[in-house]
DNA sequence: TGACATTCATACCGGTTGGTAGGTATAACA
DNA sequence: TGTTATACCTACCAACCGGTATGAATGTCA
């Protein structure tokens, strides 16, 4: 029993190893520039141990989206705002902790959901729905939270929340992908700074 | 002479064809996933009359942003706001109008600056500078026709035009993203409905 | 008319890609 | 102990990629 719990373990740990690299190599250089050969190099893990696990790129790019990008966004973007009474706050708070904890090279690649989506979203409609389901959680929780928010008084009732969280995700990706091309930490935060004015302008 | 005009213009042709194909190509597949070999026979031009006028993909590339791109926001974001008085009210007709001049290939192809941008910024110093000159000459004139608007008493002396202009950037180019991966022209329209709202926030 | 440059057209090249075939080492189980 | 399944590993493959070498029309001009 012992022995199957490890080899479990094993087994999970060389999957995962392929999972975050390619992860690191979908980032870099997008899905399709991403090679399955620089995968491998970047480990000690072979082929024939990739597609053990994914039986094509596409599957293992499937499960890129799936287990780990879907995680990072709600770890980060939706499970602390649901806990907070007071979502204009939390929303803040979220935004200045993500620009703090973000490195020149994480601005350069950008935000790996957006990058998925603007590549991959025209030519394969498994990534699409996939990173849909993501973006969805994502404006529900926004909704979620916002509408708490009118509840308790902290957001004007005047707000559609459909239309916010549609434009608060909107404005966030789209302030990454101009500090990404303008490799610019400084339009990040200049853009960051734009969007709080907007949360405020929300205030009940 | 006659001829040579003659010639001039055929020669111009040639190399606007495949400026043109190319541009189609990578607006559906992106830089990186254009064959060279789709542009050619999208065309009657063969790969010898296309290496005649480029001398690789990415000059190639290169041309599409400064040629193409680099003119269509000018024509359709630019120079219009430019001309008004008011630029709140002028930039709510040309969103509107934007709204319903696209149809839904557009949509599931997204805005090509911004596909290029996401794709090749980290991975290419030349496209990035050039979709940055894009970027730089759209926020400067938005800019340009905000300071104009507070001077009329249209725009509140408040707003920071610099910050403005980015986020107005930031989130057009953020709609068209989700919208490209919603594939929903509803989702589209409904996102610019509250980007127009945060417009409205801004006047006099 | 002959020399030269432009504008292509065709055939080919080395390199890389995602993917596969076939074998092996190890562990689980009867 | 023999059987079977899992978890790899190595070598290889056809397809496609961007790019090039060579040459043929065609036009330009002295």
């Amino acid at each position: 029993m012992s022995s199957t719990a490890r080899d479990t373990v094993q087994q999970l740990a060389t999957r995962q190893v392929i999972l975050e690299a390619a992860y690191e190599e979908i980032h870099a250089h997008g899905f399709q520039g991403a090679s399955l050969s620089k995968i491998l190099s970047s480990t000690n893990v072979t082929k024939g141990a990739l597609y053990h696990y994914f039986p094509t790129k596409l599957e293992l790019g499937y499960a890129v989206v799936d287990e780990i990008l879907s995680e990072h966004i709600q770890q980060m973007w939706i499970h602390p705002l649901l806990e907070a009474e007071d979502p204009i706050t939390a929303f803040k708070k979220i935004i200045m902790q993500a620009g703090n904890e973000i490195t020149e090279d994480d601005i350069q690649c950008g935000c790996p959901l957006n990058n998925l989506a603007q590549e991959m979203a025209p030519k394969d409609e498994g990534f699409r729905s996939r990173v849909e389901a993501v973006y969805r959680a994502w404006r529900k929780g926004i909704e979620k939270a916002f509408l708490k928010g009118q509840e308790n008084g902290f957001v004007s009732k005047d707000v559609n929340v459909v239309s916010v969280a549609t434009m608060i995700v909107a404005s966030l990706e789209g302030c990454m992908g101009l500090a990404k091309n303008a490799q610019s930490k400084k339009v990040l935060t200049q853009c960051g700074r734009s969007i709080v004015d907007y949360l405020e302008s929300l205030r009940a």
